[in-house]
RNA sequence: GCCACCGUAGCUCAGUCGGUAGAGCGGCUGACUUGUAAUCAGCAGGUCGGGGGUCCAAUUCCCUCCGGUGGCUCCA
């Protein structure tokens, strides 16, 4: 079973290193404070006669289990030297991915306990301070051993979760659920793509998937080899698509009433309300070191907002309110082999809404337009409904409630749906809705999302006042309404080649054409006269250029069309004389004539509630380096 | 993380059963002055991913490291 989260799910790496050493005695000295508040400890000195020594290393997302089981190990090796007396060292240096001090005082705690109740006779070695020390090792083959305690991933609390709480799929079509097996897929083959993408894993492809090509070919976005995986390089063109998606979604959703923030990348292990939401969601984070102190990078917008939101006043009267961000970046490293084009990256740009409501109805409320929203937004980005799949993913007790509500989703898309219930909560969401685009390589990635958080407000402390001046904690709507922005542009490149296996020229929109009309001198000399052209266009705000080299005409036709530009016009004695343009254009596969003032006026009108930013390039394409 | 494959010119790739390398595209130069998807000719580009080993000789064989890609697992 799969489990769409919207913060993804990490594991806890149990790792806690233990080097041995079966000693004549040790003797240790405390010399000066490691930490600011180190284990208390009176004594200055302390010598142990014939021990088994062990220096620990408490690891990254250690917990108690791991202690028992390290008592267990140690206590395994006292046995076999015939060893009454045990040293528990604390010592750093064995581990390159340290646990935080609370947690390290914590775990080696519960390791002297469960020592001292097997009966040994335990010393612990205070943490936090530099101490010197001297050994005198025995010697003999089990005198020095090490070992690594689990260094397996141990599932974190909500996926053995998952395992243990009933989950169910069906399909929903005009108000009736069917079960997966029952349902007559014939016309909806997408989504018999994706259930089967969801419920029974992924096929084996041996097939790279196409918009990887054209990333490149269209100089939009290539790896980086300098970087980690997952890291890309974006071009001109691509920097430019990639800054007029950003814009377009931004100006979206700040005219559906939320307000801009901006907030760090990196959040501190050690604070405390990060802390519990981290155990909770552990994911795959890039590590930050600042000095000795240990930080991750976001992998969403919720931390910083959610710390945003817990020192604000809100009251009833202001709700509900929304904050957004536009993160540059999310980083989640992801494992090397998941890492394609640009389906998944390990830093990518994520649109990331929090809407704080009042209570259920206004929650279910913000849902439905922020679902309307999402279809919206991706139909601007060319992605209408029949291009991705729909999931709705719901508690049993938000159905019983809320049924009809669930029906409206379904009303809305008209279409078949898949839906999971799940028997009770689980994660921190009641009601949850992607929209899925299936690829050329029938995998599946998720696009827009909201869910309704339950959980969240009272983890980090956020409230509103309510009527009666009472603070109450607000349900929280997570929504991203087109996904990744490196996603969508994937989508788009994916769809393109879906119309391209349907005999339909691969096209973007005009709006994200880094080049909407190309202008092709038909000789040098014609050369000046269509620079009075591109003036013209260039004006109207139209991203306009000039294939001023000296090559053949068949191969400037040739090269624009590789690079899909939308129109292209020939310019030469018949179009300065006349004033009529033979356009040539890509969205209807045709030449048309028109003359130059109703074609402008026709990309206008196309391009009217579209952002614009000029060309990221030279308008000479004499001019223009080459980046693939 | 595991498994597999790959790393040769700016790009895509060929090749050397071990004797330091080729093509196409791109670039540069010249000719051509062209009416809707590749005009012709010439020239210049490479420590064959890094390190180690075997050998008279390694880009080629072996080991190792690094990087990339695909699959699995997992996820936005």
């Amino acid at each position: 079973m799969k489990i769409f989260l919207y913060a993804s799910c990490f594991f806890f790496l149990i790792k806690m290193r233990i080097l041995f050493i079966h000693s004549d005695f040790i003797e240790y000295s405390v010399k000066e404070k490691a930490l600011e508040n180190p284990e208390p400890y009176d004594k200055k000195s302390e010598r142990i006669e014939e021990a088994l020594v062990a220096f620990v290393s408490v690891e990254n997302k250690d917990n108690e289990n791991v202690a028992i089981k390290g008592a267990k190990e140690i206590a395994d090796v006292a046995d076999k030297i015939n060893a009454k007396k045990i040293v528990v060292y604390p010592y750093a240096h064995l581990s390159p991915s340290l646990a935080g001090p609370s947690t390290a005082i914590q775990v080696l705690e519960k390791l002297r306990n469960e020592l001292s109740n097997m009966g040994y006779d335990v010393t612990k070695v205070p943490f936090g301070w530099y101490k010197s020390f001297t050994i005198s090792c025995k010697g003999h083959p089990l005198s020095e051993l090490s070992k690594q305690i689990g260094g397996e991933e141990e599932e974190p609390e909500a996926l053995r979760k998952e395992n243990t709480i009933k989950t169910y799929f069906k399909i929903l079509y005009n108000k009736k659920f069917y079960d997966i097996n029952e349902f007559d897929f014939s016309g909806h083959e997408k989504l018999k793509e994706f259930v089967d993408y969801e419920i029974s894993g992924t096929r084996a492809v041996q097939e790279i998937p196409p918009h990887v090509k054209y990333m490149k070919s269209l100089e939009i976005a290539d790896y980086e080899e300098g970087s980690d995986s997952g890291n890309m390089r974006f071009y001109p063109k691509g920097k430019l698509i990639k800054s007029l998606i950003e814009s377009h979604i931004t100006n979206t959703v700040m005219n559906y009433g939320a307000m801009e923030v901006e907030t760090p990348v990196m959040y501190d292990y050690e604070h405390p309300a990060l802390k519990s939401y981290l155990q909770r969601f552990p994911a795959r984070q890039y590590t930050v070191l600042s000095g000795e102190d240990r930080y991750f990078l976001r992998f969403s917008a919720c931390f910083g907002q959610f710390l945003i939101a817990k020192d604000s006043l809100m009251t009833y009267k202001q709700l509900p309110v929304k904050l957004y961000e536009l993160t540059r970046y999310s980083f989640r490293r992801e494992k090397h082999g998941e890492l394609v084009g640009l389906r998944r990256l390990r830093a990518f740009t994520m649109p990331d809404m929090h809407t704080f409501t009042m209570n259920i109805d206004q929650a279910k409320e913000e849902f439905m337009r922020q679902y309307k929203l999402s279809i919206s937004v991706l139909k601007d980005f060319g992605l209408d409904l029949k291009d991705y799949e729909v999931a709705i993913r719901f508690t049993k007790e938000f159905f019983d409630n809320n049924s009809e509500f669930i029906f409206q989703l379904e009303e809305i898309v008209n279409k078949p749906v898949l839906i999971q219930i799940w028997e009770e909560k689980f994660f921190y969401f009641v009601l949850k809705f992607e929209f899925n685009f299936v690829d050329n390589v029938h995998k599946a990635a998720a696009l827009s999302t909201v869910q309704i958080d339950v959980d969240n407000a009272d983890r980090f402390s956020i409230n509103y006042i309510d009527e009666k001046g009472e603070k109450k904690h607000p349900l929280i709507l997570h929504c991203s309404p087109s996904g990744a922005v490196e996603r969508v542009i994937y989508a788009m490149l994916e769809k393109a080649e879906m119309q391209k296996k349907n005999g339909i020229k691969p096209s973007l929109p005009l709006w994200l054409s880094p080049t909407m009309v190309r202008i092709i001198p038909l000789s040098e000399k014609h050369v000046q006269d269509s620079l009075r052209f591109l003036d013209e266009i260039k004006k109207e705000g139209i991203r306009v250029d000039i294939d001023d080299r000296e090559i053949t005409l068949s191969k400037k036709i040739r090269e624009a069309e590789t690079f899909w530009v939308p129109y292209i016009l020939v310019i030469g004695d018949k179009e300065i004389s006349s004033s009529t343009l033979t356009v040539r254009d890509r969205y209807s596969d045709k030449t048309n004539e028109i003359d130059l003032e109703n074609f402008i006026k026709m990309l206008k009108e196309k391009l009217r509630n579209y952002p614009y930013r000029p060309l990221n390039e030279s308008e000479r394409l004499s001019m223009r380096v080459k980046f693939s």
